[in-house]
DNA sequence: TATTGTTATACTCTATAACTATA
DNA sequence: TATAGTTATAGAGTATAACAATA
C-alpha cells in the first residue's frame, strides 16, 4: 500500500500520517513481502504458493473451491497456482471418488520439505527484523500482531 | 504478499508459517493496506496518492525525482500520480526558475486538507485495530513498529 | 552530453466471465 | 439445474524504455 520508502529516521510526528500505525503496517507490510518474495525466489515460488501449500499442512487434503475461500482469492487462481506447484512436484492433485469434480489436492514429501524451507527463511528474516527489540518487546509484538490480525478480518 | 485469510483464530503453532512475524506483517499488512484503499476511496485517491501528499508536507516543494527517490517508485509513476493530484487541486508544478526542466511540487491548501483527512481516517482505523489492546500493548506495538520499519530498510 | 519530465509500451498479478464435466 | 474446475479475457497497478526540453 502506502509504500513511502524515505520515512524519517526519528519517529515521526505522532499527528502526522507517518506516525499512524496503519501507515506503517502498510510500509513494512510492503518492504518485509518484498523480501520475502526476494528470499524464496529461487525456490520458484511466489508467498501467494507458499500460503496454499501452508494451507494445505493443515488439515485433510482440500477441494480447490475450499482453499480458494481459506486463501480470500477466487478459484481461478488457486488453478493457476496448484499448476505451478504440481509442476514442482509440490502438490498432487486427485479426483474424488465420491465427486469426481471434484479435486482434492494435498502436500507431496517434496511439499512439506519446500514449506519448511520456506518456513525456515521467513524465520531468518524475523531474526532480522527483530534484531532490534529485547525478548519482552518481541513476544509483545508477536502477541499483538495476533490480536491485529483477528481485528483486522483474519477469521 | 502471502495474504491467506483462514488463519486459525487461536494463536498459530509457532514453528509454522503462519506464526512468523513475516507471514503476519503480510496478511495483517495487506488486509490493513485494502481498509485504507476503500477508506479513502471517497475522496479520490490511492494510498500512492496519500504517500505523495504526505512527502510534500514535510519539507520544502520538491522535484518529481526527489519525491520519485523518496518514495521509492519510478518517476513516470510521480508523473501519474501527481497528474491526478494536480486534477483535484491538492498539489501544484511550478517551473524552477533556477533549471526550468525541474517541476517543483506543492501542497495547496486543498491538498493541505485533503492529507489531514486521510490522516484522520488512518487514525479511525488504528483505532478500530487496536481495539483489542491495553494502552501499554498499543505503545509497545508502536515502538516495534518503529524499529522493524527502520530494519526492514525505511532509511 | 547529461538530466528532468513526459509519453508509449509492456509486464505482473489478480479478477470476471464464459466454458466443460460431472452431479 | 447447479457446482467444481478450467480457460480466456480484461483490468489495475507499476515498471522499462524511448522521447522532448533544458542544462
Amino acid at each position: 500500500m502506502n509504500d513511502v520508502k524515505g520515512s524519517p529516521s526519528q519517529e515521526p510526528a505522532p499527528e502526522a500520517l507517518t506516525g499512524t500505525l496503519t501507515f506503517r503496517l502498510g510500509t513494512v507490510g510492503t518492504l518485509v513481502g518484498a523480501r520475502f518474495t526476494a528470499a524464496v525466489e529461487d525456490l520458484g515460488v511466489r508467498p501467494k504458493h507458499v500460503g496454499l501449500l501452508s494451507v494445505l499442512s493443515s488439515g485433510a487434503p482440500a477441494s480447490q473451491q475450499d482453499v480458494a475461500r481459506t486463501m480470500g482469492v477466487v478459484p481461478s487462481l488457486v488453478v493457476t497456482l496448484a499448476d505451478q506447484l504440481e509442476g514442482l512436484g509440490a502438490i498432487e492433485r486427485v479426483r474424488d471418488p465420491d465427486d469426481r469434480r471434484r479435486h482434492r489436492l494435498g502436500l507431496t514429501e517434496e511439499g512439506r520439505a519446500l514449506l519448511a524451507e520456506c518456513t525456515a527463511r521467513a524465520r531468518a528474516l524475523d531474526a532480522e527484523l527483530t534484531a532490534g527489540l529485547s525478548a519482552t518487546e518481541r513476544d509483545a509484538l508477536a502477541h499483538a500482531m495476533g490480536v491485529l490480525a483477528r481485528e483486522a478480518g483474519l477469521p
